[in-house]
RNA sequence: GCGCCUGUAGCUCAGUUGGAUAGAGCAGCGGACUUCUAAUCCGCAGGUCCCGUGUUCGAAUCGCGGCAGGCGCGCCA
């Protein structure tokens, strides 16, 4: 609908161009918006006032010039006025929402889809914990943005390769296998030292019993003991990981091993394009990658004096396979004690000549956890943490997805359990998917008085007069282009906040029956029951199709 | 010391990328169920948008300078 006006808007003004009325220019930056205050009409612009300076003119006649300039064959706009200090404020015609509200009926599942990307390919990588314990709420925060993300943009044309890197070379694997050992000496030497900076959660000694069972340990050399209890660790941890992730809704499309780049060479294979295009030298016995050239505080070593790789060597193997591959965007999901990170290894990119905002990160910020009105102190390192599983265990994978996709991902968040845990009216999850079930249960009042939606709504929307009415329908109108910005923003907590919006509309909408029986949806019109049915039907398809981007079910009952 | 993030109602946070009178939830106070689901709705109250300054028709939003909090600055991963 904004494309329809801007098309309007843009013709009149080449008509001022033409025949003089304006001075001909390049078209300044200008917006069509949703005003805030309805008085202001349906979409107003700022065109006249972006023209203001070019013109020489005030913003409020150069409004007046472009409105006597517009022209409207298809009845498309009610209304134009100029207000405040040269805003041009429009209104739509009626016919033209009820036109969106078919529209919604009729593409149902596919309403808020788009052609915005057709194609692009995109590739996010996230959750990437180690696979050397339980994830975390940080992990589960990651995930839901991720998982959520994706999802919208797969909706809005992209192509979408969601991938998990599994850091399986480096030395936390190792740090892994000599907890498991230890706690397993410790069976029968309670005095066996234990690594120092090993891993202390409960799990290891679980994953010590288990591998006690399945293994003769004894019989082997202790190195080979700690090998085998890293490799075997490691596997039942990514098996219970990936189990954790799937029970959150979330799934991967690539398992990315760090020890299979490796493998397959690719770390020499990208250290030797660096040294032909000289972006790399030695120095104290180190191989330096020149990432001060391209923004970086300093050099930094991506092979150490004793001819191990580092971490950072591989993750630019990693990511200039990313870029091989071919995606025209790359987005990571980072905890947010990452960030200092995310320079190097743009300049590692750019030593590649590859362009930096190929590369978007996104950082999560902490979560923090609250019960009983006291913040529950985690540590990652003594093995004091709740686990995603056992807060979704206690709350429900709903609720956990919509409260970590409440809040900008840069923003802390404090997680309330309590809040969560309540079945009542203070439960931010319970509001919307309230929304959804009681229009289920309109129509099934409405099912059990014969009423059901009308073959074609278009013939009676007209029916639907009230202001309560047409606000919905506009609301609903915004859908697609709200995820088409999340794309663009990567910003999924908007559609939460949408979403508890067009609930908010839905359900003072609802009580206005209970005050005057008129306004309730099924009454004693048929038509107007089939009328304000098919508007419950649009608000439930685009609860539906919001919740199910955030990956949370719409039920028909509560 | 340098870098990144944050600072908006008592609390937790939104604020459509510079628009018109700054919003929501929770907490507080007062109301609405013989009714399509009260897990809802209505009303009241609550503001130095951290401070200063600049940019312009116009700033919570952008620039600069501060202040406060969080995080990060390894031949660790």
């Amino acid at each position: 609908m904004k494309l329809e006006l801007d098309r309007a808007l843009k013709s009149a003004v080449q008509k001022c161009f033409d025949n003089g009325r304006l001075k001909e220019t390049v078209l300044p930056d200008y917006v069509i918006e949703v005003p805030n205050n309805p008085d202001h009409g349906h979409f107003a612009t700022n065109l006249p006032m972006a023209l203001a300076s070019s013109q020489k003119r005030r913003p409020i006649e150069i409004a007046k010039t472009i409105v006597d300039h517009l022209s409207d064959s298809e009845g498309f706009i009610e209304r134009a006025e100029i207000a405040g200090p040269g805003f041009i404020n429009f209104v739509v015609s009626s016919g033209q929402w009820y036109q969106v509200l078919s529209g919604i009926i009729t593409l149902r599942d596919d309403y808020g889809k788009s052609e915005m990307a057709t194609g692009e390919e995109v590739l996010v990588e996230f959750v990437s914990a180690n696979p050397t314990g339980p994830i975390h709420l940080g992990h589960g925060r990651g995930a839901a943005l991720g998982d959520t993300l994706c999802r919208i943009l797969s909706f809005t044309g992209h192509k979408v390769v969601r991938e998990f890197y599994i850091n399986d070379a480096g030395l936390q694997i190792r740090l892994l296998g000599e907890s498991i050992y230890c706690r397993w000496r410790q069976f029968s030497e309670p005095g066996y030292p234990f690594p120092e900076n090993g891993y202390q959660g409960g799990y290891v000694k679980s994953l010590a019993n288990e591998i006690a069972e399945e293994f003769d340990l004894d019989s082997l050399q202790q190195e080979e003991a700690v090998s085998r209890c890293a490799d075997w660790g490691s596997e039942k941890m990514l098996t219970e990981l990936k189990r954790d992730l799937a029970d959150f809704r979330v799934q991967f499309d690539v398992w990315q091993k760090e020890s299979d780049l490796y493998a397959a060479g690719l770390i020499e294979a990208s250290q030797e394009i660096l040294r032909e295009k000289g972006q790399s030298y030695e120095k104290d016995g180190a191989l330096w990658i020149k990432t001060s050239l391209h923004g970086d505080d300093k050099d930094r070593v991506i092979r150490k004096g004793d001819g191990q790789y580092t971490y950072f060597a591989s993750d630019i193997s990693y990511h200039m396979e990313k870029w091989k591959r071919g995606f025209s965007k790359a987005i990571n999901i980072w905890g947010a004690d990452h960030h200092g990170y995310v320079r190097r290894v743009k300049a590692a990119l750019k030593t590649n000549g590859i362009d930096e905002n190929w590369l978007n990160v996104l950082f999560i910020q902490l979560v923090k956890l609250w019960k009983g009105g006291e913040e529950i102190k985690m540590s990652k390192r003594a093995g004091h943490y709740v686990t995603l599983k056992e807060l979704v265990e206690e709350v429900g994978v709903d609720a956990v997805r919509f409260v970590f996709l409440t809040k900008s991902h840069d923003s802390p968040l404090d997680f309330d359990i309590d809040l969560v845990k309540k079945h009542d009216s203070d439960n931010p999850v319970y509001y919307v998917q309230y929304a959804h079930a009681r229009i289920c249960s309109v129509f099934r009042k409405a099912a059990s008085e014969g009423i059901t939606l009308p073959p074609r709504t278009d013939q009676i929307s007209d029916r639907l007069t009230l202001d309560e009415e047409m606000a919905l329908i506009r609301v609903m109108a915004e859908f697609p282009a709200l995820l088409e910005d999340i794309s663009r923003s990567l910003e999924p907590h908007r559609l939460t906040y949408y979403l508890t919006e067009l609930a908010a509309l839905f359900h003072k909408y609802f009580n206005l029956g209970s005050k005057i029986p008129e306004n309730r949806i099924v009454g004693e019109d048929v038509t107007l029951s089939q009328a304000r049915l098919s508007l419950a039907e649009g608000i439930r398809i685009v609860l539906h199709n919001g919740l199910d981007l955030l990956g949370i079910h719409a039920p028909e009952r509560m």
